[in-house]
DNA sequence: ACTCCTCGAGGTCC
DNA sequence: CTCGAGGAGT
């Protein structure tokens, strides 16, 4: 066979194997049997086998499986994949229409759609092809599955338009599918998965594609997270589009004109929950309009126009066996309740913090009770109540001790709060604690150096505070139990790497109280090096946004202490980084720009700037960029349409620019 | 009053 | 990863 007409029946194959495919996995109507599918694919592998300049992104060969990957790339989502606000009854849900219609007037409608209860994914089409998958990861940061995403036969390899643009959808493993995989991991004598979910999360993160392959994963994709220029007005019409170029979309959806209506709609499909093929944790409900959903916004961290509505959590009982002291890293006393393992949604409990004292009383909790447990949203345990009818007699009290139960220094509660606390600085629960804050990863981030070896090393005498770890030698660790030269070496080359840290990462490590890593960062970056900070009084801390009365105590009691003064100064000479390295504050005396100092609301629609490009060119510049109107506001970017913020600020006398002269002054 | 942050927690997977 | 309690800030 000659080159052309290879290429030419490799396109015969791809064409005829795709429709197959989306006929069995997208629409759920094979036409033809399984067995002509597995003929043609073993057709066109011979073929590419031949001429393997044919094996391209988009063949469906692909998806069996690549390379096995050495470790996930991280992927930035160029939107953030947000989570959603919950409702738990009819009443947050009336709540949340009535916050809509505030503030986008009466006519709303909306679309209600089922929560698949798996794992949000973003995929990335370039020109109609399929260039990159990734996981939502902490929602700005994910990781690269595109490999593994391939091999999820409802995700189009290649679109029906040359479309470009970012779409988000549920990858989920189908009840059957969890079923199957379970029967077989038994037989082969593994452990089977608790549910769908953690199964399909587990399958998606395999490094080797060709696992995840068999998995049988599959995908409901729900929005597009870029428009661009696609030209789509509502939310629904964007659902309609997804599944017109080819994706799998899910079809228990209703437009809703009325809260009513959404109400109803729940219902319904709150009976169909258990004949679906996959599992779902609950409701989603989004405002139709896309211009409705921009006029609302955002909060910090979900969307204003959607909401999610969160069945009731099961309930179950069990007995409780016990109660569990432990000291935190502040000193903090935490009962936990010991239970009788039992199988709650999916996954078996047999701890419940219970927080404080105080819960315990108010619930009257007793030892040996008979107790209702739930998943709070489906994942934390939580003691709901106390069976009390149940009660034998023969159930016991239980009282917070007086002395603290690692180092039995007298506890105490300070006036106003709700822990009891241990005081003691040198409690040796609290200082292990304190030691593994310090190296965990939003602190110092040391590899290798987890929970388990901290505790073993203190335990061991050869760490008493943070500076002693980096005066580990080589032989010491190669002691320890389970540490050959290879994590040997790789913990101390961890070690000597987080000297490097950045000052922000240190402050959160010291574990100072209420400095969490946010202030640690707006500490790092005001006071830039650990001695300007030390020096610090409680009036400069206080003057700084965000920082109030407690925190600048906090700050000065810790610093005041010649022990932390003398640990300081050890780090120092160890050769630990003070300093802060990340972007530098812009200060507003340093700025020469008009916008420096500058409260600015925008309004309209933009043209040129996304409205996150022109907050973020305006803070760079020293200026605060704010939601509304009012008298403390300098000024106001009005773009196209501009509406009442616009007639309020003319009305106030504020100064109104235009997009025009904000992007030059952007670009100055 | 409201929202954001800190802190502690449990379970499962890699 | 996610949740809940409670503290802190505005």
């Amino acid at each position: 066979m000659d080159k052309q007409s290879a290429n030419k029946l490799a396109r015969e194959l791809h064409e005829l194997i795709n429709t197959y495919n989306y006929e069995y996995n997208v629409l759920d109507k094979p036409s033809v049997p399984d067995s002509e599918y597995d003929r043609l694919m073993q057709e066109l592998l011979k073929l590419e086998e031949a001429f393997p300049e044919l094996k391209t992104s988009d063949s469906p060969t692909q998806r069996v499986g690549g390379t096995v990957l050495a470790a996930f790339q991280k992927v930035v989502h160029k939107t953030p994949m947000l989570s959603l606000g919950n409702a738990f009854n009819e009443a947050d849900l009336r709540d949340f229409d009535r916050r809509v219609k505030q503030s986008v007037g009466d006519d709303v409608q909306y679309v209600v759609e089922l929560k698949i209860d798996g794992l949000a994914v973003s995929l990335r089409y370039e020109n109609g092809l399929f260039v990159q998958g990734a996981t939502r990861g902490d929602g700005t940061t994910g990781e690269d599955i595109t490999e593994n995403l391939k091999t999820i036969r409802s995700i189009p390899l290649r679109l029906k338009k040359e479309l470009s643009f970012e779409v988000r959808g549920e990858a989920f493993m189908p009840k059957k599918s969890f079923e199957k995989l379970n029967e077989l991991r038994l037989q082969l004598e593994e452990e089977p998965f608790a549910n769908p979910r953690n199964a399909a999360a587990g399958s998606i993160r395999q490094l080797d594609p060709k696992i995840a392959a068999k998995r049988n994963l599959d995908i409901f994709v729900y929005s597009i997270a870029d428009l661009g220029g696609t030209g789509v007005e509502k939310h629904s019409e964007a659902l309609d589009l997804l599944e017109e170029v080819g994706f799998k979309t899910n079809q228990e959806r209703r437009k809703c004109e009325t809260i009513e209506e959404v109400l109803t709609i729940i219902e319904d499909l709150q009976e169909k929950r258990a004949n679906l093929s996959y599992d779902i944790d609950g409701i989603v409900i989004k405002v139709d309009s896309l211009a409705q959903q921009e006029e609302l916004g955002f909060t910090a961290k979900s969307p204003r126009w959607a909401i999610a509505y969160k069945f009731p959590a099961e309930e179950v009982m069990t007995k409780l066996v016990d109660i569990e002291l432990s000291v935190g890293r502040t000193g903090v006393i935490t009962p936990t309740a010991l239970l009788e393992p039992v199988r709650v949604a999916g996954t078996t409990v047999q701890r419940a913090s219970l927080h404080n004292e105080d819960l315990i009383r108010e619930k009257d909790i007793k030892i040996g009770d008979t107790v209702v447990v739930k998943k709070a949203g489906d994942i934390i345990p939580e003691v709901v109540n106390v069976l009390i009818d149940l009660r034998t007699g023969e159930e016991q009290t239980f009282s917070m001790p007086t002395h603290c139960p690692a180092c039995e220094s007298e506890l105490v509660r300070i006036e106003g709060e709700v822990a009891l606390r241990c005081i003691n600085p040198q409690c040796p629960a609290q200082i292990k604690e304190g030691l593994i804050h310090f190296v965990s990863r939003n602190a110092m981030n040391i590899d290798g150096l987890g929970e388990r070896v901290v505790a073993q090393l203190f335990q061991e005498g050869l760490i008493k505070d943070v500076a002693d770890l980096y005066r580990l030698t080589r032989d010491q660790l190669l002691e320890l139990e389970r540490m050959g030269e290879k994590s040997t070496d790789n913990l101390l080359n961890a070690i000597v790497q987080s000297k490097e840290n950045s000052l922000e990462r240190l402050l959160f490590g010291l574990g100072i109280r209420h400095v969490g890593a946010k202030a640690a960062k707006t500490l790092a970056q005001e006071f830039e090096t650990i001695e300007i900070l030390q020096q610090a009084t409680k009036d400069e801390l206080i003057a700084i946004n965000e920082i109030g009365d407690k925190m600048a105590d906090a700050v000065v009691t810790y610093f005041d202490n010649p022990d932390v003064q003398y640990l300081v100064n050890e780090l120092k000479s160890l050769g630990v980084n003070t300093t802060y390295k990340g972007p530098k504050l812009i200060r507003v005396e340093d700025s020469d720009s008009y916008l420096a100092g500058k409260t600015v609301v925008l309004t309209g629609k933009l043209e040129q700037l996304s409205r996150n490009e022109a907050k973020e060119g305006i803070e760079a510049l020293g200026g605060k960029v704010t939601g509304s109107v009012s008298k403390s506001t300098d000024l106001v970017v009005a773009g196209e349409s501009a509406g009442s913020k616009l007639k309020k600020a003319q009305e106030l006398n504020i100064e109104i620019w235009d997009e025009a002269r904000l992007f030059d002054e952007l670009n100055k």
